[in-house]
DNA sequence: TTCTAATCTGATACTCAGTGTCAGTCGCGA
DNA sequence: TCGCGACTGACACTGAGTATCAGATTAGAA
């Protein structure tokens, strides 16, 4: 799919970023995101900072690159899905793949979530990203009917308002320590455009 | 409303700030955002690198200041609203004044789009902006019904979305050159949420 | 095993964004 | 005219991110 280490030289450079982000990682929570500077991490780490800065090309991506491959995630849901079901519907398991994907320590999931929510630098990168992974979601969510006309703003909307839910969602996950569950809030999420517009009726969960 | 400069130092430092983004923008669209430094614009200014950094905390911001009143823009405008619309009527008017507001000169408009487009910076600072305007609205829109609990799923993912429109819009408006018609792109936009959402059915313009 | 080429590492130097300080200047009201 | 507060430019500093280079390491073929 996305990160499949073929190579010796790939596996070992996998292993240390993922060595090198969870020291990093610790200090971070510890000390705060803007606190903390590459010669530090690099000095925790037991690397010089040259080599720290080429695993990673900001201090952003030392926290998000695991969500990396969520992008790819959710095209390969979308391309998986039976493509007789309506759009929200896709969106929505493809968003259920895509946190499935996230959540595998609970526990992990909730810390980073909650030092990206108080970092506005981590907040703006995961946004960005985000933008690239959507025209590709795009794309496929149009793949059915061969209208690949230029304008495709529907489509774009709710790509785009389907990423958004991703975020509310985990943030009031990560809110509730990982008690809640994560199906029922992304269709309580998902309501916001199948009921009624007038009374916001919030689902009684 | 915001930016009501009242004493002669506010006016006076609200038109420097004018005058300083003005000459600045030409270097950005001349030589691209990220290969003009602070440096050149002071010169390009005739003022002081650390005066110029004064007036504006960050390079983005020299770019993106014109976006802070749209929060402000946005709540009043759903704060005008008649109550007994639905909330998509709502979010569509209010952002109808955000547009209003923003279309002052089509060509520059146009231009400063552009830019943002092609500088992932500028991209994500916006997004930055966007992020901070939408506690508040969210807390217009649900003044009407009474239930001010906390975990407001339903109208956080509203105002998300519509704030997505508002950006997709701009983006296509500008594609255009400013030619298509604004309120229209918006109908089309908020479509994505009425129409059945099977095929896409993309508003034949 | 040995050789070679590609890669990894640490050191160093560099540009630029952004912060902070300080002394001098300017505008304005008393 | 004086004095206060704000504005300015100069300077120094930290830290992110880029670029380069010589030496160590390792993969992989001979």
């Amino acid at each position: 799919m996305s990160t499949a280490p073929v190579g010796t030289r790939e596996i070992s450079r996998h292993a240390v970023r993922a060595e090198l982000a969870r020291v990093a990682f610790n200090r971070f929570c510890l000390t705060g995101f803007n606190q903390v500077t590459f010669t530090d991490l690099s000095e925790a780490a037991g690397v010089s900072r040259s080599t720290f800065l080429r695993y990673f090309g900001t201090k952003e991506d030392v926290v998000l690159f695991v969500f990396d491959p969520v992008g790819d995630v959710i095209t390969d849901a979308l391309d998986a899905e039976r493509a007789n079901q309506d759009d929200w519907s896709r969106l929505r398991n493809a968003l259920e793949s895509a946190v499935r994907f996230l959540v595998r320590d609970v526990q992990e999931l909730v810390t980073i979530l909650g030092l990206i929510e108080q970092t506005p630098a981590l907040c703006a990168r995961l946004r960005e990203k985000q933008a690239e992974w959507r025209p590709e979601i795009v794309a496929r969510l149009q793949k059915t009917t061969s209208t690949t006309d230029g304008s495709s703003v529907i489509a774009n909307v709710r790509v785009a308002a389907a990423l958004e839910i991703l975020w509310i969602v985990l943030g009031q996950w990560s809110a509730s320590d990982g008690q809640e569950d994560l199906g029922k809030l992304l269709d309580a999420a998902f309501a916001a455009f199948s009921t009624p517009a007038r009374q916001q009726t919030d689902a009684p969960l």
